[in-house]
This record gives structure tokens, C-alpha cells and sequence, in this order.
DNA sequence: TTGTATGCGTTATCAC
DNA sequence: GTGATAACGCATACAA
């Protein structure tokens, strides 16, 4: 910096607000500032800006596994937002490790990252015994789910309405015995789900019975497991409502693999709308999330966390869109 | 520090040591330092820290487009390495465009980032004049495209071997008028794929014709599109090579919906096997891709880079695959 | 093994 | 609108 100074005739500190562009330096000196800047190739060096600054522009948003169709929609919403804020967002994949979501948790700690986004449903581990300080200690916002016990704004949509609507649309076409797989156990949406769905069952007149909902996962093998159980069963449903895309695709491949046709000897719905969900054959009814509006918005919420950290932050609940597609229809008639 | 310094009656200096962990601090000190920084909640300032030491730890990861399914296992292979490195890796999307690719490319001039590694065929934009410049500026490793008039070390796998090899699968199993959808136009990859595309119709015996290349792209959209054209041309093909596995599905999808059966009436081999090639409707015959291996290698050709910035790092070609799955059958009789 | 002192490259404060 | 200068929080050369 103190070579463009001399290169451009000015000081030093005249080149800083130069580059920083937000004060003002007049434009002609600042032309000269730029070329001068040019022609000696330099850049900025962020870590001292950042260091006298106390801000990097830097978003780390927490992925707690990058494979996850849920997720890329997300990001992009997130990424867009950010852009319009002049903010840089950087992913972290936390691989479903702890000790991983304490690194990058350590990043804003350390001032390396302005604030988090967590599409994660853990607390990093170093802040995992008084989750409610995490959100005392930097701006931090979770998309999807909330995280217990922690004051940490949240946006996302209503599970528990949504798998009550869904078990009401089955029911509207004449499902009466249907399983729920649940998502893992430990999940807050998981249990949501399980919750939304046993209220359709007792609402809308369904049988309910000890196995009427299927501990499975999120994913292709968990839906496969739960199915051939569901299948075996003696109480055979009529229709499946898988926690999630993912698991209704493992559960329609085990029924295909059966020799069973879905929808017509059984009915396969899912959650979250994943691109997938309309490609697969059958195409998936599920339940829409606005993934692109939800990053975006969690984005916004953290820019006024930024801008005002002491303001508390209230949750927010996006529409959600029941999907019918092929893979629901009227049970078989026996 | 300074207070930690104070709290465990030591100086700034030991403190500073006991942190980075590198230099050696008597294990005796060490605790009791480690102690009055978690009493007095501190964290090192990592800006501050790379400030001096000029090194931040950090990868950052370009990706062209966070949606695309062939990266997330390309990711957790660089994830791993960098994880045994020390390093932590940070993803940035460019969401195709330069201009943010340059943002992220500025980062590592700006030395918030050491090094960075490129899923992307294309060279931030401010490097665009002269690519060449851009590996000499600062530690890079490509994966899958080489990036064209850079001498930047890339690792991936022989698209055109690969390609021949599927042509003469093909050819084996009876097939002699094929199609090739081919991938964007300016990319690389897709050039190879038509070569070695092209080299397999000769050798092996098949028909060439003006379109046996059709114009298409990496997405299920210009797949179906691609298809919707091969269907209709006077040179009905028995079998699509489509240029990666989103392409096929689209073209399976688009066979589907004029009532076609794939493979039965058509074949269609895709590239890349992506998670959902083997879980697709009929699975995919395609061509596997070593990705976590592939994201395993860059990171660690990376780190020689960083070690030793003037000793040139050499391609990496791994071994790719030809895996046979329900897409493709020999063509169907006359 | 530990302490002292210096500087990394910026931005912010205060003058002019 | 511009210049001088003091931090920012750490790592390291050198001394002890």
C-alpha cells in the first residue's frame, strides 16, 4: 500500500479509503489510485483489514453433509442474498462431525467469519453444553431447524401442519392404514414430522397401531429398511409417508424390487420437494419447501443481526405447497 | 492474550507459543494456559494470527455450480485430505459467474486463503488475459478440466479413453448407429468427450453422420432436448451416448414420454455415475469417476504446492470405470 | 524453555 | 478532501 501511495503521489491513508470506497476521496485522485494500484498488482491484504477493521464480510454457513439434495437450492438462496448485501458466503461441510462444526464455529470466534448459518440442527461441540450462549456470541441464524435450547432465530416452515395436510390428502383418497417413516430419532423435524402425522391420523379417522410409524433415516437405504419391515408387517398399509425424498425413493425401489407397483398396490409420498422428487419415475408427491426464499431470507435475518446485534430476531414460517404427483393414488380395492 | 498472559503468570510470548502448538511449551505451563484461556473464554484472532505468519490454513474450493451432482463426493475427498493436512476447506460457488469467482480468486491474493482448487474449467475472470500468470500467483490445482493456457497441475481421469471404451461396449453389444450428446460447447470436457467419441465410431465400425453429434449439455433439460431431436431425425439411433448422467436421465426421460422403452427400443449410456445413476429407473450404464479419490489427490498436490511453490506438480490420471447397468441392451430387431 | 521487542498491512482518529 | 499516526492481536528473531 505504501508503494501505491508513493507510485500515486498521495499517502497512505488516502490509498485505504480508496480501496475501501466508502469514504470519499475525490475521483480523480482516486483513478489515479486505481491505475497506481494497477500497475503494481497489488490487493488488499484482508487479514490486516479484517484484523484493524473487527469485520471480514465473511459468512460461514454449516453444512452438516454437503451430499444432501436438500441443501444446494439452500445455499444458492443464501449465496444470493449475501451478494446483495456485499457479503461473501463460504460453505463449511461438517461431515456430520462435531469436532468439524467447532472448527468452523472457532472461525467466527476467532473473527475470521462475521457470523453463521447453521443448516445443521447441531450446535457446534464447544458451544454444545450452553447452547444458549452460542447465540450470545455471535449472529447466528438456522435454516430449517431449531435448535434446542438455544435463543438462535430461526426460519423454516411448519412441519407438523404440513404432515397433517399430507396425512388428510391420503385420507381424502381413501388411505386408511398408513406409515410414517421418521426421520432419525434425535432430529427436532424428525420428531415434528412423527407428531403432524399422528394428529392427520387421529383427525382424519386412520388406524392407528404400535408400528404405524417406522424408525428409518433421511436416506435412500433407510427408506429401503423401513419398507420391507413396513411390507412384512401384519398390519400392511396402503400408503407410505416417508420423512423425506430420499427415504420415499428408498421405499419405492423396495417395493419395485418386491414386484409391487406403486401407486397401485401401494402409495409413496415424501417431504422437502428435492429436484429429484419430479424426475423419479413415478414422480414424487411431497411436500414443496421454498429452499431458495428460506436461504434467502435466513441471509436477511442475519444482516439485520449484524447491523444490530443486541435486537432479538423472530423466527419465521414460509409456505410450504402439497405436491400431488404419480406416485399417490386410491389405495387397491381388495 | 495479553490477559491470558497476566491470568497464568507468563509472558505474551509463551502464551502466543502455547496456543500455535507447534513450538514447544513445557507441558506443565502449556496446561495451565489452556486453562485461563477457556476461564477467560479467549480465542486466538485468526486475522491477526495469518497476518504475521502469512498463512491461513485455508483451501477455498471453486465450484461452478453447488447443484451439480457430480461434486459433493469430489468435496468430501478434498474435505478428508485437508482434514490430515490441518487445512480447512472452504466451498464458494460461483453460481457460473466470473465475477464471483474472481471475488473468491481475490481471496487468495488478498491471503485469506493460501490455496485453492478449482471444479470449475474456468479461471477467475481477473486472470482471464492471462491464465498463465494465474498459477505462478498463487498455489492451484484444477480437477477433471484442465484449464486451457495455464500451467496449472490437474487431476483427472482420460475422458477420451473413456469414451472410446464406452463406444466399443456399445459396438460389442450390437450397436452401430449411435448418438452423442454432446456437453457445453466451450468446455473442455466435452471436447474430449467428442473425441474419443468420435475415434470409437471409426474403430469400431459405426456409422458417422452429420449429426451424430448433437449439441446438448450437462443438464436433464438439454438431455430430454437433445433426445426429442435424435428421435425425430431420419438417423434413428439405436443407442445415446450422452456426454455425463443428467444428460442420459433427461434423454431416458424424453424416450419415456413418447412412449419408448429404454433400453429395450433405445439404449442410453451416461457419464460420471453420480449417485443416482444406480438408483435411476432403469440404473444407468455410465462411466464411474474416481471423484473421492480425484478430491483426495488435488488436495494433496495442493499441499506439495504450498510447500514447495516452485517445484512443478504433474497431471494425475486415475482410473475410471465402465459400469454395466439396466440402461443398455443390445438394439432391438428389426 | 521462557521473556523482550518489533513489525505484519491495514483502518480509524484526529488534525489540517 | 487529505495527511500523519496510533492502534489492531499476534508470531518470531534474538537474548537470556
Amino acid at each position: 500500500m505504501k508503494d501505491v501511495a508513493a507510485r500515486a503521489g498521495v499517502s497512505l491513508a488516502t490509498v485505504s479509503r480508496a480501496m475501501s470506497a466508502s469514504t470519499d476521496v475525490s475521483d480523480n485522485l482516486k483513478r489515479r489510485i486505481e491505475q497506481a494500484a494497477q500497475e503494481l498488482d497489488y490487493t488488499v491484504n484482508f487479514n490486516a483489514r479484517s484484523l484493524r477493521s473487527k469485520s471480514s464480510g465473511i459468512i460461514v454457513v454449516l453444512v452438516w453433509d454437503i451430499t444432501n439434495a436438500f441443501f444446494p437450492v439452500l445455499l444458492q438462496g443464501i449465496e444470493e442474498q449475501a451478494r446483495v448485501m456485499g457479503k461473501a458466503i463460504l460453505i463449511g461441510d461438517t461431515a456430520n462431525d462435531n469436532e468439524m462444526a467447532a472448527t468452523y464455529g472457532r472461525m467466527v470466534e476467532g473473527q475470521r467469519a462475521d457470523g453463521m448459518i447453521l443448516l445443521n440442527g447441531n450446535v457446534p461441540r464447544s458451544d454444545a453444553k450452553s447452547p444458549r450462549s452460542l447465540a450470545r456470541r455471535y449472529p447466528i441464524v438456522a435454516i430449517s431447524e431449531r435448535i434446542p435450547g438455544a435463543a438462535i432465530p430461526t426460519v423454516g416452515i411448519d412441519n407438523v401442519a404440513a404432515c397433517f395436510d399430507m396425512v388428510g390428502y391420503l385420507a381424502q383418497i381413501g388411505h386408511k392404514r398408513i406409515v410414517h417413516f421418521m426421520g432419525p430419532a434425535e432430529n427436532i423435524l424428525s420428531q415434528q414430522r412423527v407428531e403432524g402425522f399422528r394428529k392427520g391420523l387421529t383427525h382424519f379417522g386412520c388406524e392407528t397401531w404400535a408400528d404405524c410409524v417406522q424408525p428409518s433415516g433421511f436416506t435412500i437405504r433407510s427408506g429401503r429398511a423401513a419398507m420391507a419391515r413396513a411390507l412384512e408387517d401384519a398390519m400392511r398399509p396402503t400408503a407410505v409417508f416417508a420423512s423425506n425424498d430420499e427415504s420415499a425413493i428408498g421405499a419405492i425401489i423396495e417395493a419395485k424390487s418386491r414386484g409391487l407397483k406403486v401407486p397401485d398396490d401401494v402409495s409413496v409420498v415424501g417431504f422437502d420437494d428435492i429436484e429429484f422428487a419430479q424426475i423419479y419415475d413415478p414422480s414424487l408427491t411431497t411436500i414443496y419447501q421454498p429452499r431458495r426464499d428460506m436461504g434467502r431470507k435466513a441471509m436477511e435475518i442475519l444482516g439485520q443481526l449484524l447491523a444490530e446485534p443486541r435486537k432479538p430476531q423472530a423466527d419465521v414460517l414460509l409456505d410450504y405447497k402439497l405436491v400431488v404427483r404419480a406416485s399417490s393414488a386410491p389405495p387397491p380395492k381388495r
